[in-house]
DNA sequence: TTGACATATCGGGATCGATCGACATATGGT
DNA sequence: ACCATATGTCGATCGATCCCGATATGTCAA
């Protein structure tokens, strides 16, 4: 089959998306990415949920926030993490039907 | 925000995701997902689209193989390479709807 | 059988990412 | 002011990944 000369996507397109993958794909940050689709939820729950320390959970949310996938607010000596990035919803469905169908 | 206690997916199908996810977030890996998705090709032809030599190409399919998102089927000295995970296609619309209409 | 081609594998060197302890900063309560 | 809590940052270590040259395997054609 012959190579279309003109592809949807450029290399830097690519190259962006696959530092975007590369971002989530990791499990407690898909897990953090997963409980803030339903709402937001300050660093201490989201390393509560993961089972590892805050400082940890920081570290992944500031990974996901300076690729402009999060917003965060601070409100009181909590910060509080969102999902900004909408079409993070459309990638966890279809991870959720690949890895719940089969087991 | 309360933490859900029964979460969709568990601890290992997180990690397989994002073991899956990290397989396909390399700029070239994503280029050849895309030109299989149209068809079978064969490592030349997906390592000229990519410009890169043969034998890293040959790397880069291997890996997904190995990972069960592709499939391969020699037929002479050539070897010919398609998706089997019928997943990508949905992932492949996701990054494609994000990465393109911003420019 | 010989040689050219197509693909796969190996080993090294460089870089990146994950984890962790220690420390820093900032906020609220008393 | 002081202390506890919540979050963020730094530096070191370790393993994973990327890229590449060199080499190996396997196939066809003459």
């Amino acid at each position: 089959m012959a190579i279309a000369t003109a592809n949807s996507l450029s290399l830097e397109a690519l190259t962006q998306a696959s530092e975007c993958l590369r971002t989530i794909a990791h499990p407690h940050r898909l897990r953090m990415i997963q409980l803030m689709l339903e709402g937001e939820h300050t660093v201490g729950e989201l390393a509560g949920a993961c089972e590892i320390p805050s400082h940890m959970a920081s570290e992944h949310l500031m990974l996901m926030k300076r690729c402009g996938l999060l917003h965060s607010e601070q409100r009181g000596r909590r910060v509080y993490y969102q999902v900004a990035e909408l079409h993070l919803a459309d990638i966890m469905n279809c991870i959720e039907q690949r890895f719940s169908e089969n087991q």
